[in-house]
RNA sequence: GGGUCGAUAGCUCAAUGGUAGAGCAGCGUCCUUUUAAGUCGUUGGUUCUGGGUUCGAAUCCCAGUCGACCCA
């Protein structure tokens, strides 16, 4: 247990959090608050540095704030640096400017600590643009040392638990979840431009429908009852297409309790995005519109080096589009998919995937004896972005039937980096048809079947294309992270026994 | 859920069964344009937790906690 403000250990010196303690104890009994209710800011650092007029030292006055974390004692004088959202400015204090008990004051600073500070830009004789600082104040006081300066924090779980600290000492954690914000910012701009409504919906639902996971579940008290946590937004933004909202998204956070691994956290976030009177192939023009446009505005680069390979993804020019059963016959070395709707059509995909050297579970239907070929030995190898088309009707219940051939729905999946980035379907609006897939696909579980969606299919949905799109595997991708948990501020960790903050 | 690896000072890391160390941070000193500032001195340890083996355990064994990676 650290001291509170009545017990401090005898022997301060042991102790940054005592030393620290002393010191803000001294400055209240001194009638001064080291914990200020506002601070004037007129720029933030970056804003700062482009305000220099170059050749004019001195002139520019700036009042900036943030947290010291460099300190460079030369004695009379000292150069430090604070960290706001923009980054670093350096400070620089002449104890004959601005006098020796605030100098005096100014020693006593810690580095962790945040401050407000006023005074003119110059460039030093290195070149670095520098406050020189004419009145200061400490606006908040850190009782706790900053991580290490040069090495930062390493320690993953540290880094995940305390991201704040991760966000302070660690410039690249820093800068790649401040990309994550102008990315979704950047995606919902380019939505607005096409006239996409963005709307909420319920996360606290009587039925989890719209995907295959397992829900979530808690209860509420008063209504007595027990809700989902949502797995899905579909089922909700198509009822507002029923509604006469002819293009509406939603970008928000879907739970699965299932695994956590590099590529899941339980809780992540969708984009799924509608669209009336526009199908599969409108969204495939959306996708690219949209990551092009995050290229343009947020990355400014054309293409983006895969983390695993290093192999450059190029998010210009046409994509690549295949058929799902192209690239199976493929990979099997045979034609497999002359044998769908044949007896043999099992044992023929059983013995594509032995001669691929892939576990077949016995309890698996043929599609997904099938798709484990396309999971395990075709998606891995999608660098470069691909729509993959025609996928076999089973693997989702919510899309139209291609025309030509019942068996395959009309939908893609794209595939950037071997990892699935957005599946998107010309949408069922056909009630009879989308019943029917409906319970084929809860089987004896009725209490999973969304009655009241169909209900509103009834009333007519127009035809439209929607897609999904995971934003953590986006950002994964365009960030080169190698963990979702580098594009999530705080990822799901197994709870520990809450740590004393006293 | 299974396997492998990891946890040592505030942070980053050493110490392969025999006195727990270094760098940064801290504390004290010198230094009025520094850039991981420099200089001299110096404090700081429940070696994740609990058992066990041993004359002796950070180190070996068992169990647990948390994390990372791989697999399901």
């Amino acid at each position: 247990m650290r001291g509170s403000m009545s017990e401090i250990p005898q022997d301060i010196t042991h102790d940054q959090y005592a030393v620290r303690l002393k010191k803000l104890q001294d400055m209240r009994a001194a009638g001064s608050d080291p914990f200020r209710a506002n601070c004037e800011q007129t720029h933030f650092s970056g804003e700062a540095l482009k305000a220099y007029i170059d050749g004019q030292d001195y002139v520019v006055p700036v009042k900036v704030a943030g947290r010291l974390v460099v300190i460079r004692d030369m004695g009379k004088s000292q150069f430090v640096k604070v960290l706001d959202q923009q980054g670093q400015i350096q400070l620089y204090l002449k104890k004959d400017l601005v006098g020796d008990a605030a100098y005096a004051e100014f020693k006593k600073l810690d580095l962790g600590d945040i401050v407000g500070a006023e005074g003119t830009l110059f460039k030093t004789k290195t070149g670095e643009i520098t406050v020189r600082v004419d009145k200061f104040t400490l606006v908040s006081k850190a009782l706790r040392p900053l991580p290490e300066k040069w090495h930062g924090l390493t320690d993953a779980e540290q880094v995940y638990r305390q991201r704040y600290l991760d966000l302070i000492v660690n410039p690249e954690s820093r800068a790649r979840l401040m990309l994550r914000s102008k990315i979704v910012a950047s995606i919902r701009s380019t939505l607005a431009s096409r006239k996409f409504l963005e709307v909420e919906t319920p996360m606290l639902e009587g039925v989890a429908g719209g995907a295959a996971a397992r829900p979530f579940v808690t209860h509420h008290n008063a209504l007595g009852a027990d809700f989902f946590l949502r797995i899905a937004l579909e089922l909700r933004l198509k009822r507002l297409l029923v509604g006469g909202y002819d293009r509406v998204f939603e970008i928000g956070r879907v739970f699965r309790n299932e695994g956590v691994s590099r590529k899941h956290n339980p809780e992540f976030t969708m984009l799924e995005v509608y669209q009336a009177y526009s199908d599969f192939r409108g969204m495939m023009e959306l996708l690219r519109a949209i990551i092009q446009d995050i290229a343009t505005d947020v990355l400014h680069y054309t293409h983006v080096k895969h983390a695993a390979t290093g192999e450059m993804i190029h998010l210009f020019g046409e994509w690549r589009s295949v058929r799902y059963f192209d690239l199976i016959d493929e990979t099997a070395g045979f034609a497999l998919s002359s044998f769908r709707g044949k007896p043999e059509y099992r044992e023929k995909a059983v013995e594509a995937c032995q001669k691929l050297g892939l576990e077949v579970h016995a309890g698996w239907e043929t599609h997904e004896v099938v798709n484990e070929i396309f999971g395990k030995k075709i998606e891995p190898t999608l660098i470069q972005p691909t729509f993959v088309t025609h996928l076999p009707k089973e693997l989702c219940p919510l899309a139209k039937l291609n025309k030509e051939d019942p068996g395959l729905i009309d939908v893609f999946e794209c595939i950037i980096g071997g990892m699935e980035v957005a599946p998107a379907y010309s949408e069922q609006n056909d009630p009879f048809v989308q019943r029917e897939m409906f319970e084929k696909q809860v089987g004896e579980e009725k209490q999973n079947l969304d009655t009241d969606f169909l209900l509103a299919l009834e009333h007519g949905m127009p035809p439209a294309g929607g897609m999904g799109v995971g934003i953590d595997r986006l950002c994964i991708l365009l960030t080169g992270a190698e963990s979702i948990r580098d594009v999530i501020l705080f990822p799901s960790l197994r709870p520990t026994a809450a740590p004393s903050a006293s």
